[in-house]
DNA sequence: ACAGCCATGTAACTTGTTACATGATTTT
DNA sequence: AAAATCATGTAACAAGTTACATGGCTGT
């Protein structure tokens, strides 16, 4: 996610071939998101082929430098200006799943929602430890920082959210959440054709 | 995300047709994440592929009904006892987006933050205003307070992380965090080919 | 010599998502 | 008669991700 703006945002600073642009993109996000490298000239042709970046020649090197378009600076300032524009409510899987789940019949939506805190709680204390080590003065280390951040938040916050949520079904008795299929069948039906019943 | 185990869960209930299957899923979600009908045929057609459900025949209203298979019934087991596995570092758009933009020269990053908080803000208030009627005693009530709450979590601790990252840039001179491009070029390098400068 | 990294690239595939075509039925 | 909804489907695309092929260079 974000990979491609990423990407096109570190071009704005002066051209760079395929490797480069992955060990920037790492050293500007402190390590924390690997990049399949094949991903990098996927996104590069994609960039092209969108007016963003243009493919250059190679140096001495054999290295093949892209190089940034007009219109690739305008969407990276673009980028930057708008804020991170989430589709209102955004998809969280856990969310769904334990909604879902709630409502199924037979589920035992409780002990999910333990079985989900364990592993939250786990790789949050994962996340505090490889956090812990103090280097936030030199900018990778910063963006490290900033990034295990908001990985330690959005676990805590995780965590909350299973505990409130244990919270609200301990006050329904098991299994009373579940929703069977919805008999309201068609008011409006489609046609009655042949029933191919025993095809 | 997740409408794919979703959908088979649903269907391990019994038979679905297609329009059938997202109400479902809307109600069992509150209401909050509207499908798009043609994505319920396509993921309907994907299990098909994947041997987790079948293609039935037409009822006499024409309804073309679904059934899950054995091997989608174990799916749908595997998915409900397993915790839902995020890459361990997930991807989060806005922590890539700040981490990168704080790495880049002259980049107001302070204000971009400021921004986003402005934003993210904005949206928590929103939800918290939706979240407000008091209606979680009927199941559906309850998985729309359940989603509610989970979206309101996740804004909760998105503005926590901002307002963190946006204490650790105040101890920092602005810019003193940019990266140049790094100049470690080749260690070991590409061949040095004929290098077609002018081509 | 050999392992392993640097480097470029291709092909395939995943899930999610949308736009569109088609047609019937129901409501206004 | 028109608009909205029910219903099925197709086609296309986005972004992310992986596996693989190829080859050169470096360090042991």
């Amino acid at each position: 996610m974000a990979v491609r703006q990423s990407l096109l945002a570190i071009l704005d600073r002066g051209p760079c071939y395929g490797y480069q642009l992955r060990a920037e993109f790492e050293r500007r996000t402190g390590g924390t998101w690997a990049l399949n490298v094949g991903q990098i000239y996927n996104t590069l042709d994609r960039l092209e082929r969108d007016g963003f970046a243009a493919k250059g020649d190679q140096d001495e090197h054999g290295h093949v430098y892209w190089e940034i378009t007009d219109a690739g600076r305008a969407e990276v300032r673009r980028w930057l200006r708008s804020p991170v524009q989430r589709p209102a409510a955004a998809r969280d899987e856990l969310a769904v799943k334990l909604a879902v789940a709630a409502t199924l019949p037979g589920v035992d939506a409780r002990g999910l929602v333990a079985a989900e805190r364990e592993a939250s709680a786990a790789r949050l204390e994962a996340l505090t430890r490889s956090a812990a080590d103090p280097e936030a003065s030199s900018a990778q280390g910063m963006a490290r920082a900033l990034v295990l951040d908001a990985l330690v938040c959005a676990a805590e916050a995780e965590l909350r959210w299973l505990d409130r949520t244990a919270d609200r079904l301990a006050q329904h008795p098991a299994d009373s959440l579940a929703l069977e299929l919805s008999d309201e069948r068609p008011k409006r039906g489609r046609p009655v054709r042949a029933a191919a019943t025993a095809a």
